[in-house]
DNA sequence: TATGAATGAGGGTTCATTCAT
DNA sequence: AATGAATGAACCCTCATTCAT
C-alpha cells in the first residue's frame, strides 16, 4: 500500500512522498497517536531521512497543514469564476469545497480536526486559511445583497456572523457528506444553498422570525 | 485548584471527582496528551484508585463522554417547553445549547473535538447524542412546516439535510461564541435563527435560488 | 555484579542504590557515554524507576556530584584535627584525600574529570567544592606562616596562587597514585609534602630563585 | 567563522582544515558530544570527505591528539635553551607551556580533559606526551642538583615523584591561568617557580618537614 | 577531488498499567 | 477504601557511517 521503494530520489520528490504519508497517517490516527515510524514506513524511507528533511514531528505536521490548506483554498478558487453572479459563485465554491474534501478525507481530517485539536502552533495555521474563506464568503454575501438592490444598511458584523454560520455549516456538512452513503458533493452543496438562500422561513410562508423580548430580572 | 484531599469518601462521590478531573484534563490537553497521572493528581487520589473505579483510560474517557453528553442533552431539554410554537422551541433550545457549552468549555471540547478525533469506541458514543439532537430538530422543522400549512410534500431526506446543516452551524457557532470576545449565547442564537429562518434569500428580495442544470457528459 | 534484585524497597534506599550505580557507570564511561539503561541495570531496577526518582540524566548526574563532593570533603575534614599544628593538618588532610580518592576511584573520576568536562550546570557544582578546599588550604598556609613568625607581609594573592598550585598538584598526584603500582596514599602525601614544604630549593643548597628581568620591547 | 569554502584543494591542506575544525569542536563540546556533522560543516567540507581522509571519529580524534601533543611539546622545546642553567630552562619551559596552552585553549582542552576522559586508545596517546615532558623535567631536576653539588644520593623514584608533582601543578595552573582574569602566563610561571624552588618551607624559617611515624598496628 | 542521498542502531524519556500491602 | 513501589513497551530524535555518482 505504501510508496514503491525506489532508491535515490531528488529531495523535492521525497519530501512530497513524506508529506503524502504524513497526511494520511495524521488524518487516520490523529497527531499524537501518529508515530514517525509509521509515517516513515508508509513513505518508504527510513526515519532519519524524515527528520533530515522535515526536522521534527511538529514541523512535519505544520508542513502538512500548510500544504493541504493551500491545496484546499486553491481548489475552491479554481472552481469559482468571479465574473458570474454571486449566488453562482457561492454554489460553485461549495461544490468545489465538498468535492475536494470528499476526495481528500485525510487532508480534511488534518485541517478540520487535528490541527484545531492541538495547541497554538497549528491552530493558528489553519485559522488563517479559514479566515481567508470566511472573508471570501462575507464579500460574496455583500455583493449578492448589492446586486439585489437590497440591504444597503446591513450591519457589517451581522454579515460576518452569517458568513461564519455558513462556513461552519459547510464544514459540518463535509463530514456528513463524506460519511453518509449516497450523499454527493452536489447534493451537499444543494442542501446548503437551499438552507442559506431560501432559509427555513420559506417553509413557514414568509412569516419572519423575531426574537422574543429578553427576560428582565424581577424588580 | 484540584479537589480537596479528603479521605474515605463513598465510591459514587469519588467517581464524580475523578470524572470532573478527567473532563478538565481531556478537554485541555486532548485525549492522547492527557496523562492518567495528571488526572489522578487533579482528582486528589492515587492512580490505582482511578483504575480500580474506572478500569482504563479508554473506559474513563467513555464515561466522560457519556456523562457530558447526557448533561448537554438534558440542559437543552430543560430549556425547551414542548407546548410552545416550534420556532420558540428552537430558539429556546439554541439558547440553552450555547449557554451550556459556554459554561462547560472542557466538556464541549471533549464532546465536539476529542471524541470525534479518536477512533470508533468514542465517535459512536457522541454520534448517538448528536443523532438525538438532529432528530429533535428534524421533528421541530416538520412541526413548523405543518403549523404553517406549508410544504406538505417536503421530502424527508431534504428535511434531514436541513436539520444536519442547522446543527452543524450551531456547533461551529459554539466555538465562535466561546472564543470571540463580546458574543453572548443569546447573540449566537439570534444570529443562527436569523440565518435559518429568514435565510439569505430575504436579503435578495425573495428571489429564490435554483441549482443550475447539472453538466451533461457530451454524447 | 549488580545489586541483588530485591523487590519493594523504601524509596531512600533505592535512591542510594541508583546513585551507587550511576557513580560507577559515569566514572567508567563518562557522562555522555553512560547510558541510563546500563545504570538502571546495574542498580537492579527498571529505567522508569530511575526517572521517577531522579528525573533526568542531568539531575542524576548532579545528584552524583553533590553526594560525592560532600563525601570527599567530609572524609578530608574527618582526617584533620584543627588543634594540631598547621603542617600536621596539611599532612593529615592530604593523606585522607589520597586515601579517599584511592578507595573511590569512580567517584573521583566523576568529580575530577567528568564534572569539569561538561557544561555549566555541573562544573559549578564541583567548583564550589574545590573552592572550599582551596580556602581551607589557603588558611592553613597563612596559619603556618604565622606560627613560624614569618612572612607577616606575604601578599594575599600570592598565597592563593600557592594554594591553587598545591591543590592542583594533589589532584594530579591522585591520578598518579591510583594508577601507578606500588604508590600508596601515604607515599603520595609524603612526596607532596616534601615538594611543598622543603621545595626544590633545598636540593639546590638554599640558592633562592629569582625571575630573570622581563624582556623589554626595543625602543 | 569556518574555513572559506574553496574547492579542489590538495589533500594535505584539506586535512589540516579538518583537524583545525575537529580540535575546536572536540575542545568545545567534548569528544562524545562533538558531532561529525558539525565538524564537517566548520571545516567547510562534506561529511564523506572527512571519512575519506580520516576514516572514523576515533581516528580523527587520535589525529587531533597527535598533532596537538606534538605542537605543544615543540612549543615548549622551542622556548628552552639547553645551554642555560637548569632553573632558567625550567622557567623558560613553563613560560612557553602556559603561553601555548593559553593561546590554544581548545587544543589544551583536547589534551588535558577530553583525551584522558575517554578510554584507552586516546589516554595512551597523551600519556606518551606527558611522559616525555615528565622525563624532561626529571632530568632538569637531576641536573640542577648536580650543578649545586648537592644530593648525590637522591633516590631516583623520589625525583620522579617530584617531577610528577611539578608537572601536575603546572597542568592545574594552566586551567587557573586561562580562566582567572588578570593572570598571565608569566605570572603563572612565576607562582609555580616560587612554589617549586623556594617551597613553603622558606616561609617557615627553614624548619624542615618530616613525616610523623606511621601508626603501628597493636601487637 | 568531492558530495547528495540514505540508514542501522541506540539513547533519553514518558505512559498506561499492575502488584503487594 | 486506598496507595507506594515498580515496569514493558513505545516514542521522538540523533549519530556515525556508507553508497552511488
Amino acid at each position: 500500500m505504501g510508496a514503491v521503494k525506489t532508491k535515490r530520489m531528488p529531495r523535492a520528490v521525497r519530501e512530497q512522498q513524506m508529506l503524502d504519508a504524513a497526511v494520511e497517517i495524521f488524518g487516520r490516527r490523529g497527531y499524537m497517536a501518529a508515530s514517525m515510524d509509521e509515517i516513515a514506513e508508509l513513505a518508504g524511507v527510513s526515519k532519519p531521512l524524515v527528520y533530515l528533511y522535515l526536522n521534527s514531528k511538529e514541523d512535519l505536521f505544520t508542513a502538512c497543514i500548510r500544504r493541504e490548506a493551500k491545496a484546499l483554498v486553491e481548489a475552491v478558487r479554481a472552481g469559482v469564476h468571479t465574473d458570474l453572479p454571486a449566488d453562482r459563485q457561492l454554489w460553485d465554491g461549495l461544490q468545489a469545497f465538498f468535492a475536494h474534501t470528499g476526495q481528500h478525507p485525510h487532508a480534511w481530517s488534518v485541517l478540520h480536526l487535528q490541527a484545531r485539536t492541538h495547541g497554538e502552533p497549528f491552530a493558528a495555521e489553519v485559522a488563517a486559511m479559514r479566515a481567508e474563506i470566511v472573508a471570501f464568503v462575507t464579500q460574496l454575501i455583500a455583493v449578492a445583497a448589492r446586486e439585489a438592490h437590497r440591504a444597503p444598511d446591513l450591519p457589517e458584523h451581522e454579515v460576518a456572523g452569517l458568513a461564519e454560520a455558513l462556513v461552519g455549516a459547510a464544514e459540518s456538512l463535509a463530514a456528513w457528506a463524506n460519511t453518509t452513503e449516497g450523499v454527493s458533493a452536489r447534493q451537499a452543496a444543494a442542501t446548503l444553498m437551499n438552507f442559506a438562500w431560501a432559509g427555513l422561513g420559506n417553509l413557514m410562508g414568509g412569516r419572519p422570525w423575531t426574537a422574543p423580548p429578553e427576560p428582565q430580572p424581577l424588580t
